[in-house]
RNA sequence: GCCACUGUAGCUCAGCAGGUAGAGCAGCUGAUUCGUAAUCAGCAGGUCGGGGGUUCAAAUCCCUCCAGUGGCUCCA
């Protein structure tokens, strides 16, 4: 592959960017970028330019050639079907899709359309670009509303624009595009779904095509590839195939059951966790599990979080609510007795379960469940020790992840508030009549917001609280000189909060760990300290999570391990396994040994051949496999086989030694 | 919630165009006593997701509900 930075070279006017390319021996661009800007290679310049050819290697030309097989498929799928109407068709991070307004497609005509795709590449088509004025395209697309649209909004009146043609396909479009289609030979229809037309649910459905291409076979070959490796390791397979947990869709749609081997995992995780926390001065708390709608509209959740509850009356009429959060049970703690200055921070820890009614459409495995348990913690603080704590959990997370996952990159994000739409978040309102202000008072059930005090509907949201919140966060980054992007509109609806997102093995962002600062629950709930001058003073929340999710995080686990955990959350540690039925007495004693110096060991004293009990525990993915037989009941020794199917023999307490510690130590890796 | 696809034994799946269900693995019983990815034989197991309809006859066709999966951000 020719580097793009050696293969600058002047264009002359007056001639396609392909002629003077040609001339300077360069062979296999799909476009051109000129002064910075993406042409095709059969644009004429009006003046010399020093240009740079694009290669479908690159990620640039891989969009382009992308692009240009979106268009293909739009080609393929309105020859067969000359009702359908193209909408739009954009490459994507690892393929395109194209949005059309057709009847749904199934399998088999998907694969028509792949066939007929092919055709077309191979027959080499040229792609030519034209341009017209808006009338004309108008006109041409006029059978067309998706288009239309576009033109509309995108063509000035008296302007022109492009449209590119290949054989009868024309799509208005902005390219570039590769010149012919025989550059779209490495194609592959992925799936079918559906979206509304512009994201918008009162719009009409359209058939969206997924697809991928590459630019050649073997690349296309290898990301299939990976694609199949990818499925082997998704959560719910590995899930079953360990044993870890089920789901009842009958009983409980969307409710994880965890089995003895994941409720293993999770209790490792969670004494993981305690036992960060306690170094850390989280102390432990449990909190109900439901509670009576009052706390709910406190605290303000009610007013955003209903619709995703699960509420219930019982027959006195008293309403209750099943906690989506943690942070109202951790308050009605706090509040049991005054605080003074001197015991701040108080911060409770808590692997709190709580139960969000997500819609049926958006659940899917353990990343979203109906259910969940959080590594929750929430301190409450005075104003002066913000940072602090901040900096404290940043350390936190970064010794979780450095524990569990080796060291995987993590970026942060600063989620603040989007001012345009305050409606969205716990605000303080000042009257604009009065000036009396009003905390939060927009989350209660009233769509109106009216002054206490003057009952003015004149009020003004004031932001003082959150920019102060932000910037207590923004300090306490720069201070950890960790670099961040900020978001706007995605903070939470009491306050700006720091995200974690971490790369997994497969190289997929995670977003998990979270720091959410919060002025506004102390205030619904009147939290107060006593300062120095026995005056109540303000108490600051934070709300922290490392894992974010159990479940979540176990998913995540699973698919970066593909099961095969560190040694010392692994579900079956050992599985001991003898060569026939006369070593059971020492398969036992092995076994018996280990259990007794806290291993999880299995013995399969089965009547199964040995061969076979390997075999079907391999799905299980035990950290080692014991085989002993005569030579090592003789010996005193154990035959074992590592995770990665090495084997060696050892002395049974040697063995053992080695295990204990490898456990002890946290080890990613097998130190056998 | 919306759209598409799917729902047959514990698991993975077969049952083409309607004639009241099959396989492998797992399970159970028996034989086998075995050196690192399936020893052999036999047995048992399903009102085909639920409900309704069409038909002489429905796993199969239609309607409806439930559930699972993929999407519903990338805007020529």
């Amino acid at each position: 592959m020719p580097k793009a930075e050696e293969n600058k070279l002047v264009a002359k006017a007056n001639r396609t960017f392909e002629e003077s390319l040609k001339e300077a021996g360069i062979k296999g661009a799909v476009a051109v970028i000129a002064d910075g800007v993406e042409m095709d290679i059969r644009d004429i310049p009006t003046a010399d330019v020093t240009i740079q050819p694009v290669f479908t290697q690159t990620p640039l030309g891989l969009e382009v050639l992308r692009h240009s097989a979106a268009h293909l498929l739009a080609q393929a799928v309105t020859q067969l079907y000359p009702d359908a109407k193209p909408n739009a068709g954009p490459p994507t991070e690892d393929g395109f899709y194209y949005d059309i307004d057709m009847k749904p497609v199934n399998q088999e005509e998907l694969e028509q359309i792949e066939k007929l795709m092919k055709e077309i590449a191979s027959k080499n088509v040229r792609i030519e670009k034209h341009r017209l004025s808006k009338k004309e395209l108008l006109d041409r697309f006029s059978h067309n509303p998706y288009k239309i649209d576009k033109i509309v909004e995108n063509v000035e009146d008296s302007g022109s624009s492009t449209v590119y043609s290949q054989g009868d396909f024309v799509d208005f479009c902005r390219g570039p595009h590769v010149p012919s289609t025989g550059f779209l030979r490495s194609i592959k229809l992925l799936s079918v779904a559906s979206t509304h037309y512009k994201a918008d649910e009162s719009r009409p459905m359209l058939v969206r095509i997924y697809g991928t291409a590459f630019p050649d076979d073997k690349a296309l070959k290898e990301y299939l590839h990976n694609r199949e490796e990818a499925i082997k390791r998704d959560h719910r397979r590995i899930g079953q195939e360990m044993d870890l947990l089920v789901f009842n869709s009958e009983w409980a749609p969307g409710f994880p059951f965890y089995t003895p081997n994941g409720f293993v995992l999770k209790n490792e995780l969670t004494n993981f966790m305690r036992g960060l926390n306690i170094k850390h001065g989280w102390q432990e708390v449990a909190t109900p599990h439901i509670f009576k709608d009052l706390i709910w509209k406190q605290s303000g959740h009610y007013a955003k979080y209903k619709p995703n509850m699960f509420l219930f009356t019982l027959p006195d009429g008293d309403n209750y609510g099943v906690k989506p959060m943690n942070c109202p049970g951790h308050v009605a703690i706090f509040a049991r007795e005054p605080k003074s200055y001197k015991e701040l921070p108080v911060k409770y820890s808590e692997a709190g379960t709580v139960y969000r009614y997500e819609k049926s459409g958006e659940m899917g495995g353990l990343t979203r469940p109906r259910m969940f348990t959080v590594d929750d913690g929430h301190a409450f603080l005075r104003l002066d020790q913000i940072i602090s704590e901040i900096k404290d959990i940043i350390t936190m997370i970064k010794e979780t992840y450095s524990t569990i996952l080796g060291e995987p990159s993590l970026t942060f994000d600063l989620s603040v508030i989007d001012k345009d739409a305050p409606e969205n978040y716990l605000i303080t309102y000042r009257c604009k009549d009065c000036g009396t202000e009003v905390e939060g008072r927009k989350t209660s059930m009233t769509d109106e917001m009216v002054c206490p005090n003057c009952s003015s509907q004149n009020l003004e949201p004031d932001f003082t609280t959150w920019d102060q919140a932000t910037d207590q966060l923004r300090m306490a980054l720069n201070e950890e000189e960790i670099s961040y992007t900020e978001n706007p509109g995605e903070a939470a609806f009491y306050g700006p909060k720091i995200d974690v997102h971490v790369k997994d093995a497969l190289g997929r962002s995670w977003q998990l760990s979270t720091i959410q600062v919060d002025f506004f629950m102390p205030t619904n709930f009147g939290l107060y300290y006593i300062n120095s001058e026995s005056k109540h003073d303000r108490v600051i929340m934070l709300h922290r999570a490392i894992f974010g999710s159990y479940e979540r995080f176990m998913a995540i686990l699973i698919e970066n391990y593909a099961g095969k955990f560190p040694t010392w959350m692994a579900p079956m540690q050992v599985y001991v396994v003898p060569v026939s039925e006369k070593f059971n007495d020492y398969a036992r004693k092995v076994h018996e040994e280990l259990f007794s110096n806290n291993v999880r060991s299995i013995l399969d004293d089965s009547q199964e051949t040995m061969n076979k009990k390997i075999k079907t525990v391999r799905p299980k993915r035990p950290s080692y496999i014991v085989v002993v037989g005569e030579k090592e009941e003789e010996a005193g020794t154990v035959s074992i086989r590592n995770r990665e199917n090495k084997q060696h023999v050892m002395k049974l307490d040697e063995f053992i030694a080695s295990l204990k510690e490898e456990i002890m130590n946290h080890s990613l890796e097998q130190t056998l």
